[in-house]
Order: C-alpha cells, then structure tokens, then sequence
DNA sequence: AAACCGGGGAC
DNA sequence: GTCCCAGGTTT
C-alpha cells in the first residue's frame, strides 16, 4: 500500500489548535515525561472529564516516580479503584521501579528506551517524548487513525498489518519539526473533537478542503469496518469416557485429517442415546452414565461443543479392535491428546 | 450488541 | 513478527 502525504498538512493542525486546542488540562501544566506518561496512560482507557479528579488525586499521592516507585501496589490501585483495566495500574507501577532501578528515576531518551517498560507501546511512547521533550515522534492512536483514514480515504481496515504500516508512515510524514508536542496534542483534539467517530464537524475542520473522506461524501465511513468474520460455524459432539477395571477407552485416530494420528476419546453424535449407541458399539456392560460439563474447543474456522460422557463398565481387558486400547490415567496423559481430550482427562476423579 | 481500544502474550 | 485476547467503554 501506498499513501502519498499532502502538503501543508502540519501547519493547518498547528494553526487550529492555536485558536481551538485544549491548552489547560492538568497535565499540561508542568509537562515533565512522569506527568505525560500517568495522563496518557489514564487518557487511553477513560475521558478527558472523568480523569482530571484521578489525575489530581494520583499526582498529589504520588508527586513523581520515586513516589511511585516507592508505594505499597494496593495504595496505586486504591488511586486506580473506578478506573479499570487495573494491569495498566499494575504495569505502571511496575514501570516506575524499573525507572528507578534501571534508569536514575529518568525516563529513557529513545523512543525503544520507552518502549521497554511495561505499558507503553510505540504509540504512547511518542506521546510522552514529543509532549515532555519535544521529540519528533509520532503516535498513532485511535483518534489519529481515524483522522488520517478519512483524509486519505483510506480504503482498508487499519486493522490490517500493511493498513497499519502505512498509517504509521503518514503518521511520521506529517510529524513537523517544530512545535512537536503541540501537534500531538492537537491531533488528539482534532480526533477528539471534531473528526469524531460519528457527526463529525467537517466544516470547522482545517482539513477540509482536501480531505478524502469529506469529498467522498460520507466521512463516516472511514475508518473502513473490520471485516465481519464470518462467525464460525459450531459443531457439536458427545466424547465417551468409558472407565473399566483395565482404565479409560481411547481410540487411535486415522494418520491424516483432524487430530491425526492421536489417540482420542471415541465420540458419538450429539443426538444418539449415550447408553445405547455404546452397548451397540463396544462389548461392555453399563454400570452408569454421568454427564460430564460441556464446553467448547475452538479450530481456525470452526467451534466444536464438545458434552463429554462419564460412563462406569464392566468390560473385558481387549475390545477386539486395534484402535481401541484401555489405558490408566496417568499412561493416557503420558500420550499424544488432542488439547480438549486432555482437559477432560486432567479433570477426571477416578 | 457490536465496534473499538493500545499493549501484552502466545504461537 | 503476527494474531488474538483481556477488560473495559461508546455508539
């Protein structure tokens, strides 16, 4: 894929956010890398309105990185409690000891640098550089994709790795020189604000006398859909648990097609009489029947509900055919199962 | 209920 | 590297 960068693109975003951008957030004060990185981190998950009072709260408990590199993992998600998602609270705080350990409390002056600690990704990374330091590096996230998917008229999910891939060189292309934490902060605001997900406001916008997305029509429809997957198709099927004095019945399973080769758990239809299709089958005796919990196995293209069927025999020591052997547990466990045959096994109380 | 979200983790 | 998930919110 490829997307060709308009001209006079950065000017345009620097020149509306002058007029219109949000300039006195909390987290705009004092734009130290400690106090972009906690905002950004709240900002991915939760509105604008509703961090500002965590925000504060967070800052006055924990003023910088030592703070937080210092406090009981409890008190940090007593500050996180509303917020959810606490493995960001986890990660961050774990973060904030790898600051102090590894880095002098300092944050990393490279975008990889950032990158290693926990919960920043490429996206957030730039975010904290190009805010805190002025380093021109770009973020790519949601609101900036949606911005550059309707500019370009971007005709693939960006969903897709090379949809992505070439966003994120757009994303870098336009990234001025100058004013870099402004121009983030401004494409999040234009993304926040104006090129919205729905009603988007093309007339206040600064791009709109060349924005694809406009002149198609329907801005809406950009960013394109995730492709509906064709939900899978679910089958079902009962597996035997057949339990004698010789141990649990396996089945070896034909060398080619699915499970090839393994030995699995005999399965019946999903309809058929448990204790009737296995007197038809196998020269057993039924002492009882006890259905075990059902649950789903998932293929690449298909579910299978797989109702597993405890039943206690009386049998002999051979069934009679080669692919059917009585085996003890812990012999079962030690062969090659198909992963669901296993968890049934594994759960098995004999 | 369906889309969306950045990063983590499994493969 | 790539795909998919966890754990939520917004539309």
């Amino acid at each position: 894929m490829e997307l060709t960068p308009k001209a006079d693109f950065a000017p345009r975003v620097l020149n509306w956010f002058n007029q219109h951008g949000r300039k006195n957030l909390p987290w705009q004060q004092d734009k130290t890398p400690y106090r972009v990185w906690i905002s950004e981190i709240m900002l991915q998950q939760t509105q604008v309105a509703t961090v500002i009072p965590y925000y504060q709260r967070f800052m006055a408990s924990f003023p910088d990185v030592f703070a937080l590199a210092a406090a009981e993992q409890d008190d940090v998600l007593a500050h996180w409690s509303g917020l959810g998602y606490y493995a960001r609270a986890r990660n961050m705080h774990k973060a904030a000891q790898q600051l102090v350990n590894d880095w002098d409390g300092e944050f990393p002056q490279t975008q990889e640098g950032v990158c290693e600690l926990p919960g920043i990704g490429r996206s957030t990374a730039a975010a904290i550089l190009s805010i805190s330091r002025g380093q021109q590096t770009a973020i790519l996230d949601g609101n900036v994709k949606r911005v550059l998917s309707r500019y370009h008229a971007i005709p693939t999910w960006p969903g897709e790795k090379k949809t992505e891939n070439a966003m994120w060189q757009l994303a870098e292309s336009y990234m001025p020189a100058e004013r870099c934490g402004d121009y983030t902060q401004a494409m999040m605001d234009l993304g926040a604000t104006l090129c919205t997900r729905s009603k988007p406001q093309c007339l206040l916008c600064p791009l709109q006398r060349d924005c694809d997305g406009r002149i198609s029509g329907d801005p809406t429809l950009f960013p394109v859909k995730k492709p509906k997957k064709a939900d899978k198709p679910v089958k079902h099927t009962q597996m035997l648990v057949l339990i004698s004095d010789h141990g649990i019945l396996l089945e070896k399973r034909p060398a080619t097609g699915i499970w090839g080769g393994l030995w699995s758990l005999p399965e019946i239809d999903n309809h058929a009489d448990v204790a009737l299709e296995t007197e038809q089958r196998f020269p057993v005796s039924i002492d009882s029947v006890t259905p075990l919990p059902q649950f789903r196995h998932t293929f690449s293209h298909y579910h299978l509900e797989i109702r597993p069927q405890r039943l206690e025999v009386q049998a002999n020591d051979t069934i009679g055919e080669d692919k059917y052997q009585w085996f003890n547990l812990e012999q079962a466990l030690s062969l090659g199962l198909p992963a669901p045959v296993r968890t049934i096994l594994e759960g098995l109380t004999l």
